[in-house]
DNA sequence: TTGAAAGCGCTAACAC
DNA sequence: GTGTTAGCGCTTTCAA
């Protein structure tokens, strides 16, 4: 891995490791004429930067860490995309970072400010320690979907999408419906029960909800829901992939007949077979918001409050 | 993003920023107490490597460049979280780049190569000018999923898949079988084409194929099939992604008599609503492989020939 | 067992 | 317009 360098380039060039430098970046002190040749000289040989030497000179990198819980779930995959469009329009590169816990800590945080970011995107929430750090580090932080009182973020009015998903399945004829969230320490899924429970209750239904965390799956939510013949005719689930699993397990269990709802509208992106009632909002206003905010805190990082701003939902 | 530096530990702790540095990185010639108060004080002041730092001064990076075409495909993230585990144990981290073409050009390399990255696992192909770009800077890469005859690859014997899936097909009376490729470049694709005319000659049946990249979307190909009265009891898709698709949008139109076929066996990673006849893998030892190889490059960037290793497929 | 000095490749400040 | 110099934070000699 033998790499030509400034210094490789002002050799063979002429010029000074500095002009060539300020030529190649395009720096208007420097004649045309000499910078046509140096770009093309720099060229032929296979000049690329070391963006290393790069960040640690200028102090930045121009490069945001994305954290996320679980590369496998393609939810994230379809902000990140959103939001890559963004990234590249500013002239920014991102890295993902993943975590296992439910929220990160000090470990991940070290790991991201290791790597030079300007700034963070998660997709979980940082537990106490995890928050006193970053705000140490005063690195420019947005939370993408989850509520925080320390940092910027982005959220989608779960609430309301709960609720009109459940008066929608009431709406229909459905009675005994219930709600699995994914657990019980994210407010967007305790949000969605929220208004899950709202819409019941002013149709004087009876609410029932189960925690895939707690259970282990959604898959285990409904097996366990069939064994103890627990009245069902429609299922309201945290989102869209766990609305598939539950379609999916009820279907090898030969039932049909369930109506099944989620939340994201995944399908926009990424068509499966099959379709469920769902949630839907502009998730590319949604990641753009993120985005903006992010780079409004790295613009300037000394201002005010954390802010939060909510996306619309509606039905699909 | 004011970060405390090896110098502002030395100042603290009284030691030079070299024992400071020896300190924590646990070299053997530092005694024990001072390398745990060393430690300790690090910790309380926030103490965090430059990354950026490191690399330049080493001269290497312990990160990986992980190159793919779509960042919404849900197969490049199942095979990339199988590779994740292998790379923490190896102390590796990595970065995802993102082309938009079908092969990835010059463009491409650079960014990666600036990224300072000790190898690279490319889900596509180079085109000429890259191949000789990756071969100059002789950055140790493997291909995988792809053949090449140029670096280290690591592939699926998609023959035999086609193959046996079409036999399958025709063992359960389906006659009419029509295969779809995604595109006529890509190896795979074609292999797996080939797989399937063998299958259909040796029973003496017509074989159909059609190709969704030219036709924009797999989608539009089923429609078309349609449109065009075009006997078929049966599709064959290059993966599972496309046979939900088209599945789904016979779905649409009616239609639910088909016998669907895919590739990937991606239900086994990513649980989605309905089935489809496919050809399986070990993705594990797959994606291992792709990462074992890339270390032994590495390692000995100076040996031999470009290697490539196949990796059996079964019906499921 | 620890410290001093050099230098990785780059860019910013300043001199010419 | 171009060159000189310094230094980002780290690790690697080499010396003490």
């Amino acid at each position: 891995m033998k790499r030509v360098t400034l210094k490789d380039v002002a050799k063979t060039c002429g010029y000074s490791v500095n002009c060539v430098s300020r030529a190649l970046m395009d720096a208007d002190d420097i004649a045309t004429t000499t910078k046509q040749r140096i770009k093309q000289i720099a060229e032929e040989m296979g000049y690329v930067p070391h963006m290393s030497a790069s960040i640690l000179r200028k102090g930045n990198s121009n490069r945001i860490g994305i954290l996320c819980d679980n590369l496998l779930n393609p939810f994230y995959s379809v902000i990140t995309n959103y939001m890559q469009w963004r990234f590249v329009e500013k002239g920014y590169t991102f890295v993902t970072f993943y975590t296992t816990r439910q929220l990160f800590g000090t470990d991940d945080v070290k790991q991201i400010v290791a790597s030079d970011v300007d700034g963070l995107i998660c997709f979980l929430g940082p537990d106490a320690d995890a928050t006193a750090m970053l705000k140490k580090f005063n690195l420019p932080t947005v939370i993408l979907g989850r509520k925080s009182d320390d940092f910027d973020s982005v959220v989608l009015d779960n609430f309301k999408g709960g609720y009109i998903i459940t008066q929608r399945l009431i709406d229909s004829g459905r009675r005994n419906i219930v709600y699995i969230g994914e657990n019980n320490i994210i407010d967007c899924s305790l949000d969605r029960g929220e208004g899950y429970l709202k819409a019941m209750k002013e149709n004087n239904l009876t609410p029932v909800s189960f925690c895939a965390y707690e259970r282990g799956s959604y898959e285990n939510v409904v097996e366990q829901m069939v064994k103890d013949n627990i009245p069902f005719d429609a299922i309201f689930c945290f989102n869209d992939f766990g609305a598939y699993v539950v379609m999916d397990r009820l279907a090898e269990m030969g039932i049909y007949d369930k109506s099944i709802a989620g939340f994201d509208e995944i399908r926009k992106e990424l068509r499966f077979y099959g379709k469920v009632d769902t949630v839907g909002y502009d998730k590319q206003s949604f990641a753009q918001k993120a985005v903006d905010m992010l780079f409004e805190r790295i613009r300037r990082s000394n201002i005010g409050q954390p802010k939060m701003v909510v996306e619309d939902v509606y039905l699909v």
